[in-house]
DNA sequence: CGGCCGATCAGCT
DNA sequence: GCTGATCGGCCGA
């Protein structure tokens, strides 16, 4: 668990479907009791802007919930949903216009057993590790990510930040692509393949390793 | 102010 | 593979 440098403005300030792929294989990093918890990100999803009618800010929709996509490059939107769980996002692009990366699951990383305590008792022993952090909603569940951490600046803040582990995108053939997860209702934005993951990694959620 | 529903997950069939 | 949980945000009246 060698430091690897604090990704900064520039490397978020990107369109989303770049910062998708810049973020595989990137640390996420979590201070919770002041213990690091962190994972390896192995799947993302690219939102776009307000074209994108996936988006939580299709057409410009811009309310209380969303606006942290509205934000700096580097700021972090958690948003709840399903009365049950959050969602972690990285805010990229320019300042007001409302793009964001949805990370999805991570490679377990350290802090295993912190995030363990997270589980209810039932499943606490029995998870298997590689699911852990597989899925949007059990990987903030793990890392202790909820709304407190809307709007946070991920390039300063002290209690969550991503790590450079690598400087190179992942190989293209590394790459699996496919269509976002749970967008049904967006019309032809719907099948775009916006959707990356590493195909190394076994903890990619929902095992839909569909198309390419 | 009421009703609908979601960038999900776990548990059951 | 299906479905209930669970609740806050959003929209229409």
């Amino acid at each position: 668990m060698s430091a690897s440098p604090r990704c900064d403005r520039a490397f978020f300030a990107t369109d989303a479907e770049r910062l998708a792929r810049r973020l595989l294989g990137q640390r996420l990093v979590r201070l919770v009791d002041g213990e690091r918890v962190s994972g390896i990100i192995v799947e993302t999803e690219a939102y776009l802007g307000v074209h994108d009618l996936a988006s939580h800010a299709a057409r410009g929709r811009r309310t209380p919930r969303n606006e942290a996509m509205y934000g700096d490059a580097g700021t972090a939107y958690v948003y709840f949903t399903y009365g049950v769980h959050h969602c972690f996002n990285l805010v990229c692009g320019e300042r007001g216009e409302p793009a964001a990366v949805l990370v999805r699951a991570l490679d377990v990383d350290a802090g295993e057993s912190a995030m363990r305590r997270m589980l209810p008792e039932a499943r606490r022993d029995s998870t298997p590790t590689r699911d852990l952090c597989r899925g949007p909603g059990r990987l903030c569940r793990v890392l202790a990510i909820d709304r407190t951490l809307n709007f946070v600046d991920m390039t300063s803040s002290d209690v969550a930040w991503i790590e450079q582990v690598r400087t190179r995108v992942l190989s293209r053939g590394r790459i699996g692509v496919s269509a976002r997860i749970g967008v049904d209702y967006a019309k032809e934005w719907r099948m775009k393949p916006l959707r990356f993951f590493d195909r190394a990694s076994d903890a990619v959620s929902g095992s839909r390793r569909l198309n390419s």
